[in-house]
DNA sequence: GTGGTCTAGACCACA
DNA sequence: GTGGTCTAGACCACC
């Protein structure tokens, strides 16, 4: 069961929440070439959010082939690759996280032993049970 | 030597990127109580931005009592903690990029292990020296 | 002078036709690289329509390499071409508006003659001194 | 034999083109008062688009006087004139499209000559044999 | 002043 | 029901 996590007041925007964790769904394999989306409205009613900004999210992963847009019948994932990326890939997709994390360490004089003890520490409780699925709300 | 190391075209705006380094710079214990901070018009200068970006951060800062603004004198650190705050409180600091670090992974569906790796190159990548200051710009 | 000449209820949305007319100014080299292109907002007075509909013609002109946002700053035309696109490239942007035609003529049974005649008086009225420049709004 | 040149992801909505369509074929003479039309059903079928498309198609024709709805039995076109309409009305038709095409040429500051020249090449290619009739769909 | 994001709500094209 | 376009109007980031 695909599930979106959104933060309505974070610095990034709701669409661009939402283009990121389609994306990286995609090369999780978590979503499929062919696989339905939802409806833009039932993702707006669901998060509470304007059905316009699910729509410029879809947009953009259309622009960028991820998405195929069927008038009337709904929104359709357009992944190239078989099983989801290759493990290099959506190590590519994590490094913009991991870089602004070690930014921060660095800035506040944390040695990078500590920094990973505390990202080992984040990463246990983010996923008890390693198995990628505990986000808060329903997709 | 203090140095900000600002990204124009990141996610995170401008002066929010200033507010947090400043405030990590102070936790470090990199600023203490009582260094003067560049004028406004000096950091605009330096970094090619607009005074009022700049102004903007101070204001946030002076807000939350790191810096007093002294007419005429620039801008003065107001440390409370002796020696930089507590390793608590970096590590706290820090948590919020190693939370969205841990959310990425997950939706990736990078086992720990291997997002664990990878934040250890990455750190070493970025403090070769292991000496936790070695940022691009100079302050 | 660059001119929009848009059509409120025609069956190509108004987004749509934004996007043509600056991507047939920039072929035509009506508009260079550098230029600057009327702000969201005085185009959305200008011809009395909502700004989001011109920020999302801009967006799309702005994803295809034409335009280059700038925060604060307007808008900046980003040609490769030197001096306009070639005859060629004009003509192929061409094609789709005189394919439509021909179809029109072949069902309506007009002999390519009358349709060819047709068209040059159309041509005579629409550029009365060949100086393409008789559009109706000022841009 | 009508046929009718359906291009599902154009600009122009399908159920204009094909009121678009059935109006010339009757100005053509193609269409002469008293044929049976298709049904809806048939055309959905055979195009591959939802009847409900085709039946406002219908309704819009029927509503202009164009065709008659006869119980059970289809659509009858009710053509006023004799022969197909007059030359001039004809081309009244066609004027719209060579309107766009004169417009488009002069925003990509085309010559009236290259772009009639474009024109008659274009016209060739859609009736090689000059017989104004050959669609690629049967109706 | 600039562009960017988001909302609430309308109406259209299509299945 | 689906997606698509448009509006009016709010608030934010940046020059």
């Amino acid at each position: 069961m695909f599930r979106l996590d959104l933060q309505p007041s974070s610095a990034t925007p709701l669409y661009r929440q939402i283009v990121d964790q389609v994306t990286r769904a995609v090369a999780a394999g978590a979503l499929r070439d062919g696989d339905e989306l939802p409806s833009v409205r039932a993702v707006a009613q669901q998060y509470v959010i304007n059905p316009m900004t699910v729509s410029k999210a879809y947009s953009l992963l259309e622009a960028q082939g991820v998405l195929e847009r069927r008038r009337g019948m709904g929104m359709l994932v357009r992944a190239r690759e078989g099983e989801g990326a290759a493990t290099g890939e959506r190590l590519a997709l994590l490094q913009p996280a991991l870089e602004q994390a070690a930014r921060a360490a660095r800035q506040l004089g944390i040695a990078p032993d500590d920094a990973l003890a505390a990202f080992q520490q984040t990463l246990l409780q983010s996923m008890p049970g390693d198995d990628g699925q505990e986000t808060p709300h329903e997709y």
